[in-house]
Formats: C-alpha cells, sequence, structure tokens
DNA sequence: AACGCTCACAACCGCCACGGG
DNA sequence: ACCCGTGGCGGTTGTGAGCGT
C-alpha cells in the first residue's frame, strides 16, 4: 500500500552528485530547457529521479545562483520576511536574488535562529523571549487593512498557522511602531468591487489581469503558474491587492 | 594519531496543489 | 465532478569537515 514512487528507485543513483552527472544535466537542460523533469534523467542519460534533478539544477547548477556568504542586508531582511511570512521559504527566496529556498532554509537553521537567540528573540514569533527587553525584538506590525473572504484563501497561504498566532498577538500591540520602516508590508486584501487602483495587464491589452505575480509582480493573465519566472507566487487579483515590496 | 562531538549543508522524503484529461 | 500525473514546498535526514580532548 501507501503512494507509489515518484520513480523507479530500484535503478536510480541516489546520495552526492557527481561531477559528471552534474555536467550531463547541465548540457541537457542548455540544450533543451526545463522540460518534464520525469522524463529528463531518461532522456539526459542520468540515473537520478526527476525530482533529484530538479532539485539539483534549481539549488546547485542554476546559472544566476549567487552562491557565497550571506551579506548581512541579506541576514536582515531574511528576518523580516520571516517574521512577515514563516516559514514561506519559497516566497522568501523570490525576494532574495540568486537565493534558493533550500540555501535560505538552512542559513535559516543553522545561521539566523541562533543569530535571534542570541538577541534574546523567539526565532518562531519573533517576539522577545522572556525575560529580555523589547529592544531586541525583530517582530514588526502586520496591518491587514482590509480583508475580503473571496473564493479564494490565498491570505492563508501566506499565512501558515504558527505564524497567524504570532501575528494574533501582535494585533494586540497595534500600539506600537514598526521596528522596520523602510519596507512596506502592508498587506491590502478587498474585494473586487473595492479595488484601490487596476493594475497595468503584461501585455498592455484591453483585459484586466486575473493574477499578480508574487515574485517579480508581474500581472499575468491566467492562473497558471507564471512561465516567465516560473513562479507559483500567484495572488489573484479577485482577492486585492498583495504587497510589501518598498515603493 | 584516534576518537567523539558539533556544525553546515546537500539531498531526500512525504505531502499537497494544480492542471489536464 | 472526478481522477491522475506532475511539480513544488517544507521538514527531516545523511554525511563530511572541522574542532577539541
Amino acid at each position: 500500500m501507501g503512494r507509489s514512487p515518484c520513480c523507479e528507485k530500484a535503478h536510480t543513483n541516489k546520495g552526492a552528485w557527481t561531477k559528471e552527472e552534474d555536467d550531463r544535466l547541465i548540457a541537457y537542460i542548455r540544450a533543451h530547457g526545463e522540460g518534464c523533469w520525469r522524463s529528463l534523467p531518461k532522456a539526459a542519460g542520468l540515473l537520478r529521479c526527476g525530482k533529484s534533478c530538479r532539485l539539483r539544477w534549481i539549488n546547485y547548477l542554476r546559472p544566476d545562483l549567487k552562491r557565497g556568504n550571506f551579506t548581512e542586508e541579506e541576514d536582515e531582511l531574511i528576518i523580516k520576511l520571516h517574521s512577515l511570512l514563516g516559514n514561506k521559504w519559497s516566497l522568501i527566496a523570490a525576494r532574495l536574488p540568486g537565493r534558493t529556498d533550500n540555501e535560505i532554509k538552512n542559513y535559516w537553521n543553522t545561521h539566523i535562529r541562533r543569530k535571534l537567540l542570541s538577541r534574546g528573540v523567539d526565532p518562531v514569533t519573533h517576539r522577545p523571549i522572556n525575560g529580555h527587553g523589547s529592544d531586541t525584538a525583530t517582530h514588526f506590525e502586520r496591518k491587514p487593512v482590509a480583508i475580503g473572504f473571496g473564493p479564494d484563501q490565498e491570505l492563508d497561504k501566506i499565512s501558515s498557522s504558527e505564524e497567524s498566532s504570532a501575528w494574533q498577538q501582535q494585533q494586540h500591540q497595534h500600539q506600537h511602531q514598526p521596528k522596520w520602516p523602510d519596507l512596506n508590508l502592508e498587506l491590502c486584501i478587498s474585494p473586487p468591487s473595492q479595488q484601490q487602483q487596476p493594475l497595468e495587464p503584461v501585455d498592455g491589452g484591453g483585459d484586466q489581469p486575473q493574477s499578480l505575480c508574487f515574485s517579480c509582480g508581474a500581472a499575468v493573465e491566467s492562473q497558471k503558474r507564471h512561465k516567465e519566472c516560473k513562479c507559483r507566487d500567484l495572488i489573484r487579483l479577485s482577492t486585492g491587492m498583495l504587497d510589501y515590496r518598498n515603493p
């Protein structure tokens, strides 16, 4: 019983990738692009699971990866975004060019968690740990100005359950000033009839875009994944506007 | 030198959402 | 409306390097 495996595991390699495997994967994707991951290993002559190929490419072989140590600015940005988004590593990674969700997740668990704890800040709630002053807190205020309950629950995707409780705590402390005034974290969700301003269609056509790419901000017409950047972070415009980028 | 421990990070696993048929 | 295949995400594990004893 149980789920069927994603691939034939009996004849697939596991563990660390070799240079030859990397070269094969790179060569194949350069020649054919990122296509069907399931069929890619066979086509590329790799004895690997498609998922493994995807992970290797996304996290380590992509040419646009930055690699190297995280800067202090990146550290702080990750902390800010985690405070807002919780463990939504893919969304956080989308705001850090050249960084991957896996890399950020690892970095969080090995470095930033400890950094926050040393500051006396709970890395989950971003609230001061008992006995520590609020001066060291990294939390900041989230303001859902208007929340409309449309057919979609995209807002739920953004607030994980544990994050939600942290956020609820923050709601009781509205009197505090934001700790990060440079980051526009206002969340505004409103019903379609109350949209504050229309977004420009991607192709300049007359039709209103139906979705907004959360990664690059592009307005796209389909609810499908954003083809340009391959991201899935589409905010349906029927639920309103969501933007926490700097103006 | 040998051993044990800790840390960092690459990789895997299971689950879920989405889209097509 | 339902089922199935696929891609993607987040949590967890495995492993090698570095360090102290």
